[in-house]
DNA sequence: CCTTCGTTTGAATCGCCCT
DNA sequence: AAGGGCGATTCAAACGAAG
């Protein structure tokens, strides 16, 4: 942790008395944001519109239709009404911090590199970029483009010479005695944890997972700090910052989502301190699927593969598919179609040669995690 | 893959003789670039400088004011200076590409917002942003912040109604059957693939692992492409472009890097072209009509289909046309009239009783392809 | 009670060709 | 150039029903 020395309450009496601490502020947050006090607020936590800008009606592959992100609120008619917005809230929200605080930003490619630029030129200091790596995103279901499966997060100080709150220490015994990485993997928020109204219509339709928040406020802040959301939607940055020992202070323009919000931290009982720990995801395994072989030049486009008895071989081609006269496609299915099988496991069928012996290629998917292991460790 | 009819090589004669084909241009990279005939360019892979020495050689337009000037000016010039490089090098890249040409950068969180914003302001059109995980990052010795574990690459197509090349099908198969995700884990690049001065000097700071360019260009071209890097350094597009069969225009400024690349690009003997074809997708198959189904007595007319769970049936008429009840069309029109869904896949929906089994009708036309496959070989 | 299987769903800039 | 038809396309997790 960093400023060691200072114990002493971050919120003292008189500060809480002008603050609306542990509070929803309804309506815009730029005006709210300049009624308040500068240089009053730890941190800024800001989840703002993301400015998607989607076509009409996407279907599933089953012809379902996607709920798409239509609300008003991520409606802007231009790059530049969004920048001229963005660096609005942003000034706005640098006045209220204190001269050691810090902001957090959470974005799509859609518009983060808009609110990046915009950070930099209003003279705030980026300290990380933090990749929320998701463990169930949706699916592409045209097949066009990589799954989306990650968004973006900026941490950045109120400027250059913040001495801000990063509780290194902890962070490194929560993370099994390593570094906490710049990657960090959640899945969304789906189940309990998702407010719905009634049957199954979500109150919100980005609803944020509340182990996103514990990780970021547990980094980056101390317990009795202020902590500011001026995108508060159904609150939880709330949820956890009173979870956690930290006070909040929401603004939200929607109604439907203060009333939400409101309901939701009322039944929230505070951890005691001790349990103000971080919640440990569990860790990522690392899959090998055999196009990485190739990638990191273990095995070269062009190799020759065989059965453990030489009856069949096939062509290791550059894209990570197996071609053997008329069959081609992956090791399992080429396994299974020389064979005449229905299936087959192509990481034991397929052999290499390696000095003369025959050796499945499945030891160099072991070669390659413990590579991996090594590395990581 | 998308644009599926063409199958013919992406490189004529005429336009090789135009191009600097599987060559390393020195010098600055925008006038290089200007150089170059217009829409000639299938790829441009660019790693920019993101620690510019802007100070030397800059001249201000007023004079008197850079003596008086703060951090904040210095600050505020060297963004504008950087986006200034930045767009003109993007301008001048989106100018050679074809119309249906594609852009890859990478950068860090330094530049990476200002190149994206830059992307967007210049009308290209962001298709995703991939997140480079590295294994083996370098730690943050200070303690202050999160590890900067991974760097961040923007994928964009030269106007929003580029028609770019993904390998979907064949990115799918390599990655174990599910789609590749938007988060990529490779190691940094170390070892024998780093070049080396003499005993330990490396050549360039920031080589790019092979690895890394073989999923891009692997995704994202086809056999017989070009491949423009207005930043090439040492030469690792060039080198895995030219295993994978792609061709390469390198431009680098320092003839130091050049020699590096042009030894070590030498060096490397490409795949073979079988090794380097790639698994031909659905979308590129030759249609069949259904009604030459019936042409070719595979189904007689009065046939009755019906849905793999005998919900709806349906009768084969003689013209190709299916009706169903009130409901007549295509086969596609009449599933998805049945279901009263808004479209259907006819080939997969509807189904004939073979042998007592039901199978789709799908296979019938996979019959035909294959009957026509060899009629022509 | 547990297990298995089917259904639902999530910040999404998600076709191509022919007429 | 705009519209309509063909026909290609999904993964992990949670939940509920069925066995």
């Amino acid at each position: 942790m960093l400023r060691n020395g200072r114990q002493a309450p971050r919120v003292t009496a008189s500060e809480e008395a002008l603050l609306p601490i542990d509070t929803i502020l309804v309506g815009d947050c730029i005006e709210h944001m300049n009624a308040l006090p500068a240089g009053s607020v730890d941190l800024v936590f800001a989840d703002p519109p993301y400015n998607l800008q989607l076509s009409e009606g996407l279907t599933r592959p089953d012809q379902s239709r996607v709920d798409a992100v239509d609300d008003d609120w991520d409606k802007f008619d231009s790059f530049a009404h969004y920048d001229a917005f963005t660096r609005a809230w942003l000034k706005a929200a640098r006045r209220v911090l204190k001269p050691d605080g810090a902001l957090w930003v959470i974005g799509s490619y859609h518009n983060i590199f808009r609110v990046g630029a915009a950070l930099q030129d209003l003279d705030y200091w980026l300290l990380n970029d933090v990749v929320w790596r998701k463990a169930n995103p949706m699916p592409n279901f045209r097949g066009t483009r990589f799954t989306n499966a990650h968004e973006t997060l900026i941490w950045a100080a109120r400027d250059r010479k913040s001495r801000v709150t990063f509780n290194y220490e902890a962070l490194k015994l929560a993370n099994d005695g390593t570094q906490m990485r710049s990657d960090w993997l959640f899945p969304i928020c789906t189940g309990a944890e998702r407010l719905k109204n009634g049957e199954d219509e979500k109150v919100h339709p980005t609803q944020k997972p509340e182990a996103l928040l514990y990780r970021v406020l547990n980094a980056t802040t101390r317990p009795g700090d202020v902590v500011l959301d001026p995108f508060f939607g159904t609150g939880t940055t709330g949820a956890v910052a009173k979870k956690l020992g930290r006070h909040f202070i929401g603004i939200e323009r929607e109604t439907p989502y203060v009333s939400a919000a409101l309901k939701r931290i009322a039944a929230i009982r505070p951890a005691s301190a001790e349990a103000v720990a971080t919640t440990t995801p569990k860790r990522a395994e690392p899959r090998i699927p055999f196009g990485s072989l190739i990638e990191q030049g273990m095995i070269a486009p062009g190799t020759q593969l065989v059965d453990d008895r030489r009856r069949f071989a096939a062509l290791v081609r550059a894209d990570g598919s197996l071609a053997s006269g008329p069959h081609q496609g992956s090791i399992h299915r080429v396994g299974a179609l020389v064979q005449g099988a229905e299936a087959c496991n192509g990481w034991t069928f397929w052999h290499l040669e390696r000095g003369g012996e025959l050796a499945p290629i499945d030891v160099l998917r072991t070669d390659i995690r413990q590579r991996m292991a090594l590395l990581s460790a």
